[in-house]
DNA sequence: ACGTTGGCATAACAGTGTTACACAAAGAAT
DNA sequence: ATTCTTTGTGTAACACTGTTATGCCAACGT
């Protein structure tokens, strides 16, 4: 009777934890770092500032938290991409929905890779594995790229990261305003995927028939707009 | 007697202006974008945080002001390399330049091109005119690959921002600690740049000789650690 | 039913960017 | 040389930020 472990007389609301960080990353997004503080996340809350720090310890904390849910949603939009028997163009797709993903989600997205510190936060090596497990999907994708003899044999964990560079560098420059009308972002991951398609093995004709499917696929397994709130509040 | 114009009875000293920047930047470099505050900057300067207000309007105008500053960094980097009779090798001593400018000033490099939004600062359409204007040493060099017949006759712009992306996106992940051992940077960087340059035409042994020329080239030209103090203060 | 415990609100603290205001310094005019 | 005017700069305040010490009270285990 001397060592019972008292534990939660009264229980963290899971409801203000997600209202919390759904608060902050819309905050974010829609009137940008400088509107997120403690005390406006507060007051949409119906809460005191504490809450944030009972939940996440400090304000770097809910940052955290939106940097992974900022992961989920890219993991997420990776599958909405069907594996189909052209390789390829799964990849191609697989680049547009990580551009898409960046492009809703632009502000989070500077904090999720660019090393941007918003409010304190810096990325931890926990946060950056949580990242690098999201581009397994790409890894996957090479792999089946290369066991269907497309690419040539070689580390598919290299050619993913070819891609992932290549893909962040543009959106990167395109989310900074960089790329504009002759030269303009549609165009230049247009050339530089087919180079680094090409690249890696395929040769120049399967290349361009993929990347045409994968034009015609995008719409269908890539929506532009985030998707809608219900679907995110029925995930809890 | 009435429209006489009286001007400038107290001007702004520019060694102030100068100081200001400078110590910005130190401490932005030193101890991240949380140790940029105005009265750091004005203690460190011996004067009042006034200075800032007079001198830059705001925070953001300082920071502006290390933007282009940091642009001007880059181009003097760009300048250092020899523009030889193989372009294509100066095209990738090029990217080393671009990637060693970046690591040297990590912190003002995600606000110049990433869009980080640092004390309140968002870049504006003409700092962007003033980046661009940076690529162009790059699109110049593009045109000489072309006019030596290594590259394939096509849009120099397009190919100088194809570049510029690949080794963006290199240079953003590598400083966000993305780039880990067995995939690391140079190994990603050399794969890449090779299948672009192949990409844009040149022939495959063409590129891995100028690409080990560049090897070379980079420790003469593109020196590792920033130019030293004196150096930037005799400019004035 | 009761007592413990931990979430939450309140209010304070140290820090931030910014600004109104007074002062002083420096060039222009006499 | 003296005065005048203009304007940079220091002081102090304002509104705001993240964070935390301190209570209160609701909710859980007993």
């Amino acid at each position: 009777m001397c060592n019972t472990v008292k534990v939660s007389p009264r229980k963290l609301d899971p409801e203000t934890r997600a209202a919390l960080v759904d608060i902050a990353a819309r905050l974010l997004a829609e009137h940008g770092a400088e509107a997120l503080s403690t005390r406006k996340i507060a007051a949409e809350a119906g809460t005191s500032t504490m809450a944030v720090y009972t939940h996440f310890g400090s304000m770097s904390g809910l940052v955290r938290e939106m940097v992974h849910e900022g992961f989920a949603r890219l993991e997420r939009q990776f599958a909405k991409v069907r594996r189909t028997d052209d390789p390829v163009a799964d990849m191609a797709v697989l680049g547009y929905a990580y551009r898409q993903n960046a492009k809703a989600n632009s502000h989070l997205y500077a904090v999720m890779f660019g090393g941007q510190s918003l409010a304190g936060f810096s990325l931890t090596e926990e946060d950056r594995q949580y990242g690098r497990y999201t581009l397994l999907t790409v890894v996957d994708c090479a792999t089946r790229c290369i066991e269907a003899g497309r690419f040539r044999q070689d580390d598919p964990l290299l050619i993913a990261h070819e891609m992932w560079i290549a893909t962040h560098g543009l959106v990167n420059l395109e989310l900074g305003g960089y790329l504009i009308d002759p030269v303009d972002a549609d165009r230049c991951y247009d050339t530089i995927l087919n180079s680094l398609l090409v690249g890696v093995g395929d040769d120049q004709r399967s290349v361009s028939a993929s990347m045409a499917a994968s034009k015609k696929r995008r719409r269908r397994e890539v929506e532009a707009d985030p998707e809608p709130a219900e679907a995110v509040a029925s995930r809890r």
